[in-house]
DNA sequence: TATTGTTATACTCTATAACTATA
DNA sequence: TATAGTTATAGAGTATAACAATA
């Protein structure tokens, strides 16, 4: 007996988009009743981590630093979060969360924590670390980055 | 000893995400070789199969009905499908695949299936498998469907 | 009255460019 | 000259509503 070739799988790109789409809602949803959107919770986490510019949380939470703008303007906006001026570089603000702020997103975190724990329990049980460990490792491998192209296809900038 | 807890997966749904844009980046540059966008190839695929309607086409497609028009309208324009009425139902319209469009359609899926062989190969052999079916099983079961949600997500409905 | 396909339009999000103030 | 943040705008893609023809 030979090894048998890799079945085909159809439609994984489809898949993968599907997944993170109905994870994108669920999150936002969820993530809604501590008044904040995936994007400001990914933002907060790693602004509560070290003092961090914007430029610096752009590039974490994988964000334009002009989506960052407006991330930050609703994260002052609700309070949880501000603009301070960075000691060493006059030009670059700290983003400094509030007491509020960190309080949201210590909920906001179990809410996705829960979230993605809820999406693999699904799976049974020896094959949950299994498919967590190989999406990473495809992420971080062969899928780590996008071909160039003429024409960039339409991206979701969405973490958590 | 107990069973260890499941691991929390940071940024599952950035995972999901990152894989399907970088995709469909993939498909999109590949596909482009032979005159197809993953819209098309998809869509012409199924066309292929039977005689469908743009309904029909579109609920496979995962396609809104005004993005099956334009759809249908850029595969006319590359001479790879027609329009045609109905036999049955006046206000419907047969997408019917030209011999040249059934050639595209068949180099396309080659395309697609190796570009997915390509992603799946970068697992190692026991895993691979093992991964393809617990993304399906995710993608039919637990995350079938995304919940209603007020502000509903931005969305990339891109199948292959 | 409901459905197919079409058109037009609004809306959301991304990408780019230009500008300021600093470095 | 380059970078951080801002603003404005263009661009791609989705969603919605309205319409004509037909069921």
């Amino acid at each position: 007996m030979t090894n048998a070739p890799t079945r085909t799988v159809r439609d994984l790109t489809g898949m993968f988009n599907h997944a993170g789409h109905v994870l994108i809602t669920r999150l936002t949803a969820a993530l809604a009743d501590v008044g904040l959107t995936p994007r400001m919770q990914c933002v907060l986490i790693h602004a509560l981590e070290q003092e961090r510019t914007q430029i610096q949380l752009a590039e974490l939470a994988d964000l334009d630093k002009t989506t960052m703008v407006s991330t930050v303007d609703a994260l002052e906006e609700a309070g949880y979060a501000e603009r301070r001026p960075s000691a060493t570089d006059r030009r670059a603000r700290i983003i400094a969360v509030t007491p509020t702020g960190a309080r949201a997103a210590a909920e906001g975190q179990q809410i996705v924590d829960r979230v993605h724990r809820d999406a693999l329990a699904a799976l049974p049980e020896p094959a949950r670390d299994a498919f967590a460990a190989a999406l990473t490792m495809l992420v971080e491998g062969h899928l780590a980055k996008p071909v160039e192209c003429d024409r960039p296809a339409r991206r979701v900038r969405q973490k958590s």
